[in-house]
DNA sequence: CCAATGCTTCGGTTATCATCGAAGCATGAA
DNA sequence: TTCATGCTTCGATGATAACCGAAGCATTGG
């Protein structure tokens, strides 16, 4: 049955990163979904054999990518009803619940934090989000240069966009991703407002009473 | 997460009996799945609670129905991507294997042996189904008083059709209900050719030898 | 009132399956 | 070749949840 392949926790995750439309790794999706290589790895060939991804083999990667637009179809059908029924319910995955407060992703900060410091910052016009694309504003760009010292300048990338909405597998909102939200993820640390978790592999990104404090005035929930 | 509602079978088994749009009561539907009504409440409780399905009560019966045709809907796309990767697969409910081959549905034979009889009456033009109704050709009411002496004429009933086609949960596909359906169950009981098992409760249907020759002559598989 | 029916709740058992450690195979790099 | 990386397979463990028997409510009918 299709429906329980999207059942599980961990496969839903996998596929909701892969809403996107863009084709990952198979590690990418494990990382994503807060689960080792083993288990995503029998994962992905149960959603392969139900149809539901078909991978593409690049040198010792594989890309996994959605068989099509009807499968994205059926899985928003089912976020809407969950929608619909006020069950838009956090359903952590298998690992930590720790993963849902903050987390890197990739190279920025992901999970509850990760949401709130996007939303803050649209709501103080640091940045601009347009129906597809996502940019600085000017406001934003004096912000980075003052209060982190990040030079928006140098954000430029030839393959990498500086701001990019990345959707959060444990809120299922959306987070800053691109060379700004890396750039952000890496000055944080810098300022030991916070920092990955010892634990070799871990996801989950600790932040300290003052780095708490200070991430807070900065990028606090709506008042 | 409402996709592990839809994966268990069944509850995959209740929902689909429900795609009809018409109102089951519990007990239909565990019967319909195959499964006790203690197991029953208790999946539906469940998609009550994932606002897949609402009750209504009424006397003594609590009548379940989808809550809307979005409900419906991701169903059908779920169904159809299972088509679509050449998943039509059977997953038998929990209870008894016994069951896909012969069972009673309320009063006429479901199963396996159900759904291959009205393939075969529709080959041999014995019934015409068109859209939405599905009746008895001239040549099929002779057919009926010929070999199984069932006069079509007597079928008629001001609350049931003649014929029906249902929804099998084993086979996913119709098998013959209606009047005429329960009345060649009859004939099948009177004939010999079948019986219901003597274990009280239970809707499996054992053909004699005999009986699975005869039935195999009159609705065998397509050649 | 009592009995029967329809459904639910409770408890305990069983099975399925997600999960991870360890080892095995590939591919690409040195 | 040897090493490293990415992924898969195998085996064992553990937790979730489906399942049913038994008992408990509620409603209807007598």
């Amino acid at each position: 049955m299709v429906a329980a392949l999207v059942g599980d926790p961990a496969r839903a995750n996998m596929l909701t990163a892969l809403m996107t439309g863009r084709a990952l790794t198979a590690s990418e999706l494990a990382q994503e979904a807060g689960i080792t290589p083993q288990t995503a790895s029998s994962h992905l060939s149960k959603l392969e054999a139900g149809g539901l991804i078909e991978p593409e083999k690049q040198g010792r990667h594989r890309y996994y990518r959605l068989t099509g637009p009807d499968v994205a179809g059926v899985l928003e059908g089912l976020a809407g009803l969950a929608a619909r029924a006020g069950h838009m319910r956090v359903r952590t995955g298998p690992k930590d619940p720790a993963l849902r407060r903050a987390r890197i992703c990739y190279d920025h900060l992901a999970g509850d934090l990760g949401v709130q410091m996007l939303d803050s910052m649209k709501r103080q016009k640091l940045i601009r989000q347009t129906k597809q694309t996502i940019e600085l504003t000017g406001e934003g760009r004096r912000f980075m240069a003052d209060t982190l010292q990040i030079d928006a300048n140098m954000l430029a990338h030839p393959r990498r966009p500086v701001c990019k909405a990345c959707l959060d597998w444990s809120e299922r909102r959306h987070h800053l991703a691109g060379t700004l939200g890396a750039a952000m993820m890496a000055r944080f640390t810098e300022l030991k407002w916070a920092a990955r978790d010892a634990t070799p592999g871990s996801r989950v990104v600790n932040f300290s009473r003052t780095g708490e404090k200070r991430f807070a005035a900065l990028f606090g929930p709506g008042e």
